[in-house]
DNA sequence: CACAATACGGAGCGTTGCTCCGCTTTGCAA
DNA sequence: TTGCAAAGCGGAGCAACGCTCCGTATTGTG
């Protein structure tokens, strides 16, 4: 549990029922994300938390605000694994262990997947957020597995980011579609040497 | 224009104004996907066609059935485009222009893509006729493929089809992202020999 | 031409996301 | 402690949606 992050955003004095109602809201929209999916309705939230309507309104103007809001610290991490992890394998196993990574944090929350590529009104916040937050660490990855002769280098992060994300669209929906092997091999795709499967051969100079 | 088929479904001796108000619909209905997209209002389809709300549900039991109906045909062309081809090439390249030209399909009626694999209640009719109409062709396109040697004989139709489909989503949302690109990409990732682009050794055995 | 069978129309229901404004809570200053 | 603006809250209400229901109109056959 304890799904949402610190009173984080604008810790700068505020009213005290203004933070515990933040953080209220937060807690019970992430409870009701895990029961019900991102497509569960406000109100269901609202109910949730013991807060009105216009509460929720009020401190996130738009549902997906609230969703962007609900799995941020979940993007920062992933967006600081990239640092964190101590250059397991070649660039392009670790480029490929994210993307996995990327993939099961979108499948894990029930329509994540979906909503980023709505074109629901109000959306676009979603889709945003993933972007400046994550692209530039795809891209550095994707960048430093080309450097090394791993990987093309034609493929733009942006357009690399919304495929694997599209890949993990339905697989709630249809549980046979196997989500992760198109991913592999749209990865595979990206190679242009050896399918690098185990990366065991280190004899590429690094930038 | 033209959008709509035959008499088609239950030519079946029906009442005159059965199958004229059928044809109504299903010309409406066209109309309003090209200038509103797949997510317009059922309402706006009766106001196009001049008929009430009763009628089309009693024609089409869900909007759903009404999206299916209106581009039967022109699935029932892609998956007749198969034969009609003049094998105009490796195995490869005849499944690659196969699955553009389904991408294609998918990319120029709004929102289609995304309704295939949307939760929504009543879509998954939409998701079956796509299936059960086009999934028996591509997979007789990717065994020929990986029978010659071209491709992995290790993906099945069913998720490639839908890895495709999803790719095409949010071309209209979001106009820089490549989805052909991407969708090459896993082409590519399929090819297990040599990049293929543009197929000129025939000196593989074909069954 | 009459009349049963069939089909039509659109008001209406339940559900959404989001707004609006009268009422309550808060925290500083007296 | 208490008074009182400023700030925040609650939930009825609005518009839009998919879909249903049933009184009325249309059809085609004896």
């Amino acid at each position: 549990m304890s799904t949402a992050d610190t009173p984080s955003a604008s810790a700068g004095r505020k009213r005290a029922d203004v933070r515990r109602n933040e953080q209220k809201l937060l807690d019970a929209a992430a409870a009701v994300f895990v029961r019900m999916g991102i497509d569960a309705p406000v109100r269901e939230i609202a109910a949730e938390s013991g807060l009105g309507m216009g509460t929720i309104y009020r401190h996130f103007p738009t549902r997906a605000d609230l969703v962007v809001a609900v799995f941020r610290h979940q993007v920062d991490a992933l967006a600081a694994a990239v640092d964190a992890a101590p250059t397991a394998g070649t660039p392009y196993e670790v480029l490929r262990q994210w993307v996995h990574r990327f993939a099961d944090f979108l499948v894990t929350k029930h329509g994540l997947a979906e909503a980023l590529h709505s074109d629901q009104a109000g959306f676009e916040s979603l889709h945003n957020e993933f972007v400046e937050r994550l692209m530039p660490v795809l891209d550095q990855l994707l960048k430093a597995s080309a450097a090394a002769g791993y990987t093309r280098s034609d493929i733009r992060a942006y357009d690399f980011m919304l495929a694997v994300g599209n890949l993990c669209i339905g697989v709630e929906n249809f549980p046979d579609y196997q989500a992760r092997r198109m991913i592999d091999l749209l990865l595979a795709g990206l190679a242009q040497t050896a399918p690098a499967s185990t990366g065991e051969e280190p004899e590429q100079r690094r930038p």
